[in-house]
DNA sequence: CATTGCTGTTAGTATATGCTAATTTCCAAC
DNA sequence: GTTGGAAATTAGCATATACTAACAGCAATG
């Protein structure tokens, strides 16, 4: 496993989250995530194909290798801690640790790796809610745009896609739209496009887009305790 | 203070650090420092020329602009809180934080710098008693070159110098040389070159090129206390 | 079937960072 | 003052990362 450069593991990391996400990894699709052009995406992923990190099929679907599998996850992992840390330690407000988390991932050798999890007591989710690697969202796990009128559901993760707007992650924190808050789901209407909530912290509504990127767990009537307290 | 690559912080870390030890700041210096070759030195200046942050005397003498020398001592000052971080915080040994702060410190964002201070409680010194940039050594501060025999000195400083080789630091943690603990000077022998030191852990000999970069400020002999317990 | 449009690819450039080999400059010592 | 060696510089080159403009390939659609 040899060192990359930042812009490689960029590259790993993306394909690996386009993965998890269930969307197809094509060089287009990088290209708009990392806000780079066709050209460049076309150029680094000759280099990478070159180096044993993707594979692109007959469909120009872009595969991890062994190799860049490992790789990203590591990335994705040293993200995560660096959140968790960014957040439980240092106390950066959650919706804002994703931008800082990103320049840190790179930066980590293994030794820090290892002693910031045990310093953290090895946690299994970041700050949004995504697992590391190696753990999963719990089987009963659904979309809000999943979850029907009259479900109290209580959110597990923001979607990555998310983080990227501050802006957005701020509204979201405002309306206690994070892991662990409980919603109910007023209405959901085609017109408006949105998903009506209420909270005992008042009501929310989100666009369809947002409700796509964002996972509940739903909370059987009788018991309206929070999992995550 | 614009955004600068990881290269140009390398050169204004190191051309800060040679200021402070009061070494002639040339670029051949630069050039072994950070094991580059000159004329990619040469090209790297002229960058930096160009960007407002060096200037070049008629003696070929690198000076940093204000500008540069205020970019410095953030990189500085973040090197230092990550090696207080990685030493207190994480538990890894003294000896062996810089390489590792060595990445950290390109990857810092400025609020990450802010609460890493707060928490860590705005720690003035790092683990090889370095100042943070506005803190100064204690004005008795001498090397250990200076120190006679027959003093008791207290180790306050490991030159940065040092900190490269793994192997040298990790024989002066075993040996006890390190900020904070007391020695006793017996002898400095001009055939050995060396300098022979005794505390309550035992005796350490150490070489005159090594001795030069120690700083150890004099313990009058009615207080062997340590002024850093 | 031809057109439109998205995707991928090529061509041509630019910049930062690195190298070796060769040359120039310059100080210092004889 | 000439010469020898260190330091600086130039020339020539390579790679990773970026861009725009132009073109090719293929699928969906009228």
């Amino acid at each position: 496993m040899t060192e990359h450069s930042k812009v490689i593991e960029e590259y790993l990391l993306t394909l690996y989250k386009l993965n998890r996400a269930g969307e197809p990894a094509k060089a287009v699709t990088l290209a708009k995530r990392l806000d780079t052009s066709p050209p460049t995406v076309h150029a680094t992923i000759l280099r990478m194909q070159r180096d044993g990190l993707v594979n692109v099929t007959k469909t120009k679907e872009l595969a991890l290798t062994k190799e860049g599998q490992s790789i990203a996850e590591d990335i994705a992992y040293r993200h995560n801690l660096s959140e968790y840390f960014l957040c439980n330690t240092l106390g950066i407000p959650w919706y804002e640790v994703h931008q800082h988390a990103h320049r840190l991932e790179h930066a980590m050798t293994p030794i820090v790796v290892e002693k910031l999890a045990e310093f953290l007591g090895k946690p299994k989710f970041c700050p949004h809610g995504t697992p590391m690697p190696g753990t999963e969202l719990p089987e009963n796990t659904i979309t809000l745009m999943e979850a029907q009128p009259g479900m109290t559901v209580e959110v597990a993760m923001i979607g990555e896609v998310l983080e990227d707007s501050v802006d957005l992650m701020k509204i979201l924190h405002e309306h206690k739209v994070m892991p662990g808050k409980q919603h109910k789901v007023i209405e959901k209407t085609e017109v408006m496009r949105s998903i009506l909530l209420e909270s005992k912290d008042g009501p929310s509504s989100l666009p369809f887009h947002v409700a796509e990127k964002i996972f509940v767990i739903e909370i059987p009537k009788d018991k309206k305790r929070s999992i995550q307290p």
